[in-house]
Parts: structure tokens; sequence; C-alpha cells
DNA sequence: TGTACATCAGTGAACGCGCGTTCACTGATGTAC
DNA sequence: TGTACATCAGTGAACGCGCGTTCACTGATGTAC
């Protein structure tokens, strides 16, 4: 269908002219304008730039969700699978560089439908997590809440990881293979403290 | 002097203005009405809305400078560190809760200037926080990047804490106690996976 | 203290421009028979 | 397969509006004597 194709492209291009700018400056006439139809046009398609940012999150987030997915499946020892992560991790940012660069830059952006959209999605992602470390034999004794803080520690380093393989890559300061080191011993230390949590507080 | 008390109004007010939106959307007459003044007196102040900005930034990470110094200082045990310095967190939200806001949202915002004068800040702070682990008990036989990627991590938790402390404040899912205890917990497993980091790795 | 003068923060009008939104329209696409 | 018809994605002109920037100006503030 012709509609379809037109949707599609509103979004690419408004994802497109994101990383140059925040949704609350981008305009409906530059997004119309870089897709070649009217401005008019826009209205058979969204009610405004907050709803097509909206879905942009929830097509944003649709590769977080299967990159954790692909993260969480694996069943091996703890040092291979943080190797992995990152690689994976690293791999999504340079698919989907300006999916990432929207989620880190709207997480906290001016538009506060977005923002709510997004705190929500990345809360399920949270809660996944933490049902998924729920079956390891490593969490044996930890509490719900215990379970939560650590899956929110795992999520929040993800994107701000993601966030910042995406600034190496583009000319920031430090370069991406440094990133990734910084990313897999900050994970190892994690890990590390997650094998002796328990020990330290009281035990019964 | 006048010409210094108009400036800081405009700092204020645009600062005020950016609760509810990014930078990149924030306009020089939006700024001129909000404290009083016609539009052009704007250029007496600033070249435009990107050097308010910068300034902004630098304004605001000395808050967080400050707050940083004062839980280096503290010379005590681990738990009651942690639980020190995630109360000085939580007064300086509550006492800059839009210089937070403005840190939070301009780190990965759409204005490039201030996106890397913030990088280039945060990365001094890096530099501080790292000098300061370098002289404890517990960094013995820690490399320098080692030393980093922790104090990165430090960091990094410090301004998602601080921005989750903010959407608590204002309506937003978690209340303020939630986030506090998960803050905490999070430190207390970073500062156990410390603890135990080097007998992981190869010894020497 | 009083006066003459220089500085420059702030004014107000004007400019051209691009914005979001509306409207009656057109003509391509898909459906029914 | 061919034809008549309905739907609705996209048009193009028009609107009022607020934007950033410029300019010659004014008049308050501070300095020199």
């Amino acid at each position: 269908m012709k509609k379809e194709r037109t949707r599609e492209a509103l979004l690419d291009a408004a994802l497109a002219l994101l990383e140059e700018q925040s949704l609350s400056s981008l305009g409906l006439r530059e997004v119309t304008r870089a897709v070649g139809i009217s401005p008019a046009a826009f209205y058979r398609h969204f009610r405004d730039i907050t709803e097509l940012g909206i879905v942009l999150v929830q097509e944003s987030l649709e590769g977080l969700h299967q990159l954790i997915g692909e993260v969480l499946v694996r069943q091996v020892d703890a040092v291979e699978r943080i190797d992995e992560s990152v690689d994976l991790i690293a791999a999504w940012v340079r698919a989907h560089p300006a999916h990432v660069r929207f989620l880190a830059r709207e997480r906290y952006g001016g538009v506060r439908a977005v923002r709510a959209e997004m705190a929500a999605q990345l809360d399920r992602f949270t809660d996944e997590v933490t049902a998924a470390l729920r079956t390891e034999d490593e969490s044996a004794d930890w509490t719900e809440p215990e379970l939560r803080m650590l899956a929110e520690l795992y999520v929040d380093h993800m994107v701000i990881t993601a966030a910042a393989l995406l600034e190496a890559d583009q000319g920031g300061g430090r370069d991406k293979e440094q990133v990734r080191e910084t990313a897999r011993s900050q994970l190892r230390l994690i890990d590390i403290g997650r094998v002796h949590y328990r020990q330290h507080r009281e035990p019964r």
C-alpha cells in the first residue's frame, strides 16, 4: 500500500533529521520537505510531531528489546556472556545509530509524552531482565527488590554504553575499543559484586 | 552593576523555561520576554542561545563539582559513605532541580557545542574521582584504566540517580525513597565488586 | 560637591522568513459487478 | 477482463503569527576634573 510507504518515509526522514537536533525543535514542514510531500499531507499520518515521536520510541525500543532478548538467552559462563553482550550492543549501535541517538536524546528530552512513553517501556524491559535473573543460580536468596535494582543497573548501563559508543563513532573523544573495554570491565565488576552480594548482607 | 544583574536574570529565565523544553527549541524572544527586556538587548549579553547554554552548563556543573568534592572528602566506612552520598545527591537535586534537569536533558541533547562542553567537564570530574580513588587502600594493585572505569561508573551512576530523583519528584512513577534505596543498593553492590575485583583478576 | 562628558545597556520599529494549520480540490488506487 | 464508482492520500494556496536580527536612538550610570 502506498500510504504505509509514505508513513515510513516520514518516520525515516524525521529520524535522520533528529541526528542533529531534538524532537522539540523538529518542524513538521522540515519533515515533509525531506520526504518530498506537501506539509498538509503530514496530517494524513500523524496528528502532530509528538505523535510521530511516540512511534519512533516504539520503533527504537523494539530494537533494544530484541537485543536484550538475545543477551539473556545465552547460557554461558559470566566472562563469556559479558564479552558477547558488549559485542551485541556494539552491533546494535552500528546497525541503528539514529535510533540509539534518538533514545539517548529523548530519554530526558523536552517532550513530556515521549519521555513518559520511553520510561514506561524501559520499565517493562527491566521487568523482563528481572524475570530472567530470577531463574539463575546466582540469584538464590535474592529478594525481588534486589533483583530489580540489579536489572535496573544492567539496563541503565546498556543505554549509557550505547550512547558512549555512538559519541565515539562520530568524532567524540575516546575511541570505540576503549569504550568497549571500559564497558566490559564495569560489567565484570558488577558481576563480581553480584556473586558476593549475599555474603555481605545478613545471611538467612 | 546593572548589566550583571540582567545577565543573571537571562540565565535564570532560560533555566526556568528549560524545565519544559530542550535548549534547541528555546527562543531568544521567549527568554527576553520572561525577563521583561526587548529582544535586541539579548545581544548585549550573549551572541546567541547556544552561548547562553554553554554558560548554563558551567553553572550546572559547578554544583555537581562541589557535590563530588563533598562526597570524596568523607573518610568513613563504605556503607556509611554510600548512605551519605545518596543523601548529598538528593539534597543537590532538591536545591537545584532546574540545573539537574538541564544537565540530564542536554547531555545527549540537540546542540553539539553544549554537548561537547558538558562531555569535557564530566571528563575532568572523572579525573578527579580517579585521583581520589587512587589514594584509597582498596586501590592497591589497581591499574590506572581500572581506576578510571570505576570512576566513570560512579559519575554515570550519580547523574542517572539525580535524573531519577527528579522524575520521582515531579509525578513520575516511583517515589523518591524507592529511588534512593535502589541507588544505595546499587552502590553497595558496586562497592562489593570493587573489594573482590582484584582477587578475580590475575594476581601479581 | 558640581558639572561636562563618554560609555553602553536597553529601546522600539522594521525586515524578511518559515512556521503550523485550514480548506476545497484532484486524481490515483482499490472494489463491486 | 472491462467499467462505474467510492475512497482518501496528497495538493497548493492562503492565513495569521512569532521568530532572529539590524538599526539608529535614548537616557541612565560612571568617570574626570
